[in-house]
DNA sequence: GTCTATACTGGGATAGAC
DNA sequence: GTCTATCCCAGTATAGAC
């Protein structure tokens, strides 16, 4: 019963896949109408224009990632812990979203100004939580960085940037990438 | 004398501005010709079509930044000079690349088969150099790592990613960013 | 809520004069 | 080597029937 899964929704999935896939300026709506079902009109019912459709699948994904990052986040006792936890969502969802998520930082700049700013607040919130992580770490157990925000983006970039190059099918599982990024980043390259 | 800058040469500083500005599909050849200070016809004389200049620019930019990487790293006794000398490079490239000059991951998808063919070898060629740097510091000096390209990549993501916060007005400096980058790459964040 | 048909525009590319 | 004029298609969006 509950199962019921509305036409927008479908759209709204696809455009997730396709817009991976092409990027949004490439993407077309004749081709998503098609994987959606419908013909090409028929999406104007749903939806306004195709920037709603990537507005909607934005502000979509930031909650989706503010929320499921806040929950996995719950319980884990150290600042390591949520580390750790962190990369590993972090990967997982780049390389894994869920259907009908869609965000990388380059579709930014394909937002309208209003809906740019929108995303970017919800954006920052997510960066935020990130940053107490360390600033946390710093704080209780001495860990070594000045600026929280700095090593916020670099281990950011660097876990999002899986999704650019792993493959489903190659010998790595994502939690042995989570791990070993979880290493480099707890212990550096160097020896002690 | 040696001064000249052809016409060509101009075109494709410019769409090297114009693709970063707005990536290469939602950039438009018109606007292009305008900074070039030509007519929209006029390119053509230059190039056949808009994916020759993405492709132009392109591999003038992977044989550029295979040969400074060389140029940098010579003299590099040890691998961490070489680790350091990379990490400052691959950033300051991505934040300010010379004119002319022009690459992002996500643009790859945009190039044709042929033409996507070779760039992605020759920038498996920029991969291979730096997989050999942490490949040396693990046998020389047993650095902590099992596979040299997981690493490679999320170094070269967190260093290119730079290039999408980086203000030149704000207050860091790009030598002080790949400072602390390599101290995160080094030691990590756990006190020793 | 979906269809078909079509309006409208932007933009890559070409032709031919100068 | 650059210009002007134009072709042509792709793609967003709209209108109105069912």
């Amino acid at each position: 019963m509950s199962e019921a899964i509305s036409r927008r929704e479908i759209i709204l999935q696809e455009a997730a896949h396709l817009f991976r896939e092409k990027g949004y300026p490439a993407a077309n709506l004749r081709e998503l109408a098609r994987r959606a079902g419908i013909q090409g009109g028929s999406i104007y019912h749903h939806f306004a224009s195709k920037q709603e459709i990537l507005f909607q699948l934005m502000d979509h994904t930031m909650n989706d990632m503010i929320e499921r990052l806040t929950v996995r986040l719950e319980g884990a006792a150290t600042p390591l812990e949520k580390l750790q936890r962190l990369v590993y969502f972090h990967i997982e969802y780049f390389v894994t979203g869920p259907d009908q998520t869609y965000i990388t930082d380059d579709e930014l700049r394909n937002l309208e100004p209003q809906n740019y700013l929108e995303i970017v607040a919800k954006r920052d919130r997510y960066q935020r939580i990130v940053e107490g992580i360390l600033a946390e770490g710093k704080a209780e157990h001495g860990w070594l960085l000045e600026e929280p925000k700095l090593y916020t983006r670099a281990l950011l970039k660097m876990c999002a940037g899986v999704a650019t190059w792993y493959k489903l099918d190659g010998p790595l599982s994502i939690a042995k990438i989570a791990e070993a990024y979880t290493r480099l980043l707890c212990n550096g390259l160097l020896p002690r």
